[in-house]
DNA sequence: CCTTGCGGTAACGTTTATGTCCCGGTGTAT
DNA sequence: ATACACCGGGACATAAACGTTACCGCAAGG
């Protein structure tokens, strides 16, 4: 029914939905960048300034946006809105129909794909935007949350809202340190998020390349060992996707390790997990946390990535095995879908 | 779900709505008047000629009219379109809500709201192409159809587009004539609709002002006797309302007799007899054809009647004992309701 | 046969929107 | 303290859109 009457009306208004998506991508871009000054957003969206100004004018005579002497603001009211403007978006640009096509080639119980708009930025920031509000609504007390590292975690948690009523829930990381910057350890991002929710955390302090007969030693920390616990006993998580070589060299492996794993046909990265484009695990960094049989444990596992170059490594983690829903951008659904072989036709 | 939507659409495109419902009036009136130029439309609706040319083209390249040198006329897909974008405004609009408040409010099955444009134009126009539309769609094979005379039903006979399929539907006047021009008697509404749809139809021949005693007379006759029979196993009937005093005139009563009609408190008529604010019967005409305890036996009776100065007239003719359906115009609706105490607040 | 009315196209002056640049102010990093 | 980067608002030339008028062709009606 929705999708009739917007067929009509694209007929009848064409131009009204660039607009939308125009208006749609300001507000997005200023609820992350803010303040900023209409220059900035016009060199960051391929839009003149000119425009800018206009639209903005009319955002702010809308309510959604304030406009100060420092920049361009969101208003509460428009951050609310922006929610609302995600799904209008979405079934505009039929997004609900990539999503169930998805979930199917996929076998997932669930796929979430955010509408890329016209800004060159990467989309990695909204699509940790809207996995932080999915992740919100779906977290409920006595919930025991486990998060990975990563950029794009990093994102989910910079880009929770923050609320004011503190909730019972653990936020656990779901691996120790494997050495990466601070910002993007799942310690720092578990607390991060933990902040946000006004939630409780545990941290997990596992020094870099430890040694497997070291292992024992480690393990039998109590702190080290409570977080384990939780771990085992979490009910969500949340994990990010890398490129088998981009994590390689991230984690600064001697080259004769990555030409190795290259060897054995690796391409994606979860969780110091090597998987090949079977799917199969062909190496295993020595970390502690969650294993690939945890994994099936774990009531809801969400993954997260976007980038359409990360497509390949995607296919190759995601199994409906492990998974039970995938959080990713429209151009990397579309990717996806190409080469799981469905053909990706625009039907509009 | 669709009226969700439309808010959020409302807030953010804000500026679309009237440009839908612009072109949404061209192409309704082009239907009507074409072939139709550019000058006469600017005139018809109050827009500006440049802006009609713009609209013009616009509705050309989208392939939904053609301009001959005669003028603008609608192509084939312009007319399937209109049909879509009537429910597209519909909803639009929130006339469904209009509709299903009104349907409450009177008491009826179905009520069917034709949106209000911007023409100056009598509305009635479009009443009849709805409502003809719609009887196209009503009618099947062995259905017999009773019409009423007036301005409106000849509307509806006008507008009604031409089957070339005939079909086993038998159209038959439902009231002798009494004392109107020829185009806007029933006799000629029958036949023209007969001839739009490829049915039958039979006629009702009877003069003005037949003297009581004569009555068995005339009804004895074959052809007379034929379609009475004929009438009294209409199972759709379909008429109009008229002012009790503006009918009164037309039909060209003596002074005392109109005023004898008021004083007796009537305001509506149909089929010659006049009501009262309370919906009684209050005077009637003496005529031939249905009276009011046949309506009872007919299936479905549609009334059809439009103009915000009509409104207590359909209040005092239209009872849920007699009527399954009532077609008229928004503006009228929406007095209906403040007639009838409901609120018509404006929900949107 | 001519007038009249309505059609499209073209032209033109005016208004409005657009792209661009500059200015004064402000917060921040040096 | 100073320089810098960025802010909003204003200014202005230019381009586009608009409203209006004029013109020509065609068909209907006198």
């Amino acid at each position: 029914m929705v999708k009739y009457l917007f067929k009509i009306q694209e007929k009848i208004v064409p131009e009204m939905i660039t607009l939308a998506e125009v208006r749609y991508t300001i507000l997005r871009t200023i609820n992350f960048n803010q303040p900023v000054g209409r220059r900035t957003l016009a060199g960051l969206l391929d839009i003149s300034e000119r425009n800018v100004r206009n639209e903005l004018k009319f955002l702010e005579e809308a309510g959604l946006i304030t406009v100060t002497p420092a920049g361009a603001m969101i208003a509460d009211s428009g951050m609310n809105f922006l929610g609302e403007l995600d799904k209008y978006i979405k079934e505009l640009k039929d997004i609900n129909i990539l999503e169930e096509r998805l979930k199917r080639v996929m076998g997932l119980e669930e796929v979430l794909i955010v509408p890329v708009g016209l800004e060159h930025d990467s989309v990695e920031k909204e699509i940790g935007r809207q996995a932080a509000d999915y992740l919100r609504e779906l977290l409920k007390d006595g919930d025991i949350l486990a998060v990975s590292g990563g950029f794009t975690l990093a994102q989910v948690a910079n880009s929770m809202k923050t609320s004011d009523s503190s909730r019972n829930i653990i936020v656990v990381p779901g691996q120790g340190g494997i050495g990466e910057k601070v910002e993007i350890q799942a310690n720092t991002i578990a607390a991060e998020i933990a902040k946000k929710l006004g939630a409780d955390y545990r941290m997990l302090h596992i020094p870099d390349n430890i040694k497997k007969e070291n292992l024992p030693v480690i393990t039998s920390d109590p702190a080290v060992k409570q977080t384990l616990d939780y771990l085992k006993k979490a009910n969500i998580l949340i994990h990010g996707i890398g490129g088998a070589e981009d994590m390689a060299l991230r984690r600064s492996m001697p080259r004769e390790t990555i030409q190795h794993l290259l060897d054995l046909g690796a391409v994606g990265e979860a969780f110091g997990l090597y998987f090949n484009e079977k799917g199969e695990v062909v190496f295993a960094t020595s970390s502690v946390g969650l294993g690939p049989e945890d994994l099936k444990e774990v009531g809801r596992v969400i993954v997260v990535a976007g980038g359409v170059n990360k497509a390949r490594a995607i296919i190759s983690v995601v199994s409906p095995d492990y998974h039970d829903m995938l959080i990713t951008d429209e151009l990397t659904a579309r990717e996806l879908l190409k080469l799981k072989g469905g053909e990706v036709k625009k039907d509009r």
